[in-house]
DNA sequence: GATGAATGAGATTTCATTCAT
DNA sequence: CATGAATGAAATCTCATTCAT
């Protein structure tokens, strides 16, 4: 595996200091980028949020975008990680009990950082080689999502799994973004609620639910 | 409403010349922010590609940032009207008749310029005193689909039509976007009858839909 | 008399509207430029508080520097003016009375304008050809009182007169400036009364003054 | 003495480089504001002057006006420094000594740069603060002069001592400084003697002088 | 390696001046 | 003549990146 030059980190640091200054550098960086914005995620400033100098950072990263592209890609990891073990541990359940587990999960994934999310939404777009975050993750939710519903293909209505499956991954994403960034439904149990219904009654052949 | 000064275009020009170089500026500045993204859209270049100079662009617009604002508001304001023409028209309508056609509409309203819709989104969010446009369209959407619910309460399922109105809302608008982003979906009628369904399985008490 | 292109006004307008437009502007002009500083004494704005427009503005001057000039010459002009009449009225007065009236009109006459009189004194030294405020206010003065003290030649101590008039006058018109700026001394007789001390002292042969 | 944001230097650079370049900075405008006045004086301009780039010179210095304020204050150090040196070791002289002595050193004080001295005094009146280089300087040389004739108090004529000194210094500090701009009286020993003259006919209860 | 001073291209913004209306 | 929109050269300032120490 050659680093292409200019868009991968110099080196994927595995152990001791090099890796947590690295860590370090990604954290400053996802620190200033969802509290304060990109115009002021300058390299300098990352490098002393992070508590080390540019010339340290630059070891690193070859550029400011592979630190922006590595950064979406540690987002992303993380949330990808989060939703497939989620639904592997209900790969069995009923869609009844599956549901509302898969969506809680994904709004409670929602929480942890918003402001990043949204802004390495766009802000990658049109850095590194197109590919959106959410292109890496919902891309990977539907995969999944789809391996689901396919095994239940005769409990469910729609015909098209795999259009199904886009929608419903994308919806409650959404709705998870946007609960986030209103108090009144982060965290809110009725609002669960009713997304799982949403998500339950557009599946089920009979919804005769709640 | 007093304007705040710095955030809001310098003068509301109102006769010809200067309306058409306001114009001609926010359309410029448009399509190099949806088409090269903000890194590209330097007031320079959105000068030149306006037709104009820098120095007129300064006469419209304090500054870069205020610019910004007066795109989003544009881009928010031809969005509400087209949503709440469309409702409107709808609002005798029964259920099953309206829902489609809305989601329809907004699924069409974003192939209008999905690139400028999702920087907008981003950008302004650190920009321009913290609303988004997504704030600022969608919580006008609600406020629409709300009214329209409450008047067919009794016809509907949800109790709490409030909450539903925001669901159904960020749902339809957030497939309308990704749809935007995936070919295969795009102006699909399958793939609006699905948004259709998810939309009417959600408000129907008795679903014998299909 | 043609006029030089590119340092003197257009031409000096002797009746109606274009003199007072032309004053307007000079009058403008000095008002920022003693409340507000150079950099603030834009051409724009110099038209906007004078109540005209730029075009206008550049009807009277062929550019900024003109303007300056024609600033330094009217307030010039103002301050030789007073100067001579108090000097030709006391032509005939002996030391001990001239001497104490002189210096209360040259410290009354920094009175006006002393903000506008230091600001003018630089500016001009490196645009207007080189001739600074200073150099021609005083100048003048200094002719004057060379005239005066050679005509009581034998009266007075100091053997060299036009080197005495050099010093007083500018000794005076220092303090002048200096009590301008300090409230504790602005219009205090005892103040005036010492200045008068200074020169009368060095001007006497025999000093049984006070 | 806390620093206030925005108008003091970045930092206080100790070793080697920075100082150096610092310096540097500091010299390439003095040179340029006093052989070419403020209109030249860019920071480009500086920068290359002072063999840096821009971006250097904006490491040590927020901004344009923190450097002109760097620069005044940096000179105005100078000259104190050397007029307090030169009371200092005339404090036990008697006044027919002394006198001759300051003047003379204040006139050679101003003959390192005028012109240098002459733009800081306006410039700054607007821009840092308020504070003129005249106040800085001046206000400490009265403090001097003041403590100096407080000491021979009896010896001395004017009863108000410290409108004495204000009247004195002022009157010094404007004679060199004119004389700095009149090549025949610059250097000339006849001028600075009746300079003293001036002084001392003030101060000496019998001036049975010359 | 780590550091942070130095670099300079390039971005934002201003303002004297022109000229169509 | 008056107006003020338009112009664009030039000024201030930022920040990704390099490199001597």
């Amino acid at each position: 595996m050659v680093a292409q030059p200019g868009k991968t980190p110099r080196r994927a640091p595995r152990q001791g200091r090099s890796k947590a200054t690295f860590d370090a550098v990604l954290d400053a960086a996802a620190q200033i980028l969802s509290h304060e914005g990109y115009e002021q995620m300058t390299t300098n400033r990352i490098a002393v949020r992070a508590g080390t100098s540019v010339g340290s950072l630059y070891q690193y990263f070859p550029n400011k975008e592979s630190l922006v592209i590595a950064l979406r890609d540690r987002h992303a990891e993380k949330m990808i990680e989060a939703f497939e073990t989620i639904v592997a541990s209900l790969m069995e359940a009923p869609l009844a009990n599956a549901v509302p587990a898969i969506a809680q999960a994904m709004l409670a994934s929602h929480n942890i950082d918003p402001e990043l999310h949204a802004n390495l939404n766009i802000l990658v777009s049109h850095l590194g080689g197109g590919r959106r975050l959410v292109d890496k993750v919902e891309a990977r939710a539907v995969v999944v999502t789809r391996a689901y519903l396919e095994a239940r293909r005769d409990e469910i209505r729609p015909a098209n799994v795999e259009r199904a499956s886009f929608i419903l991954v994308h919806t409650v994403y959404a709705l998870a973004q946007q609960a986030a960034h209103h108090p009144q439904y982060r965290s809110n149990p009725a609002f669960v609620n009713d997304v799982a219904d949403l998500v339950l009654r557009f599946l089920t052949k009979d919804p005769a639910v709640t």
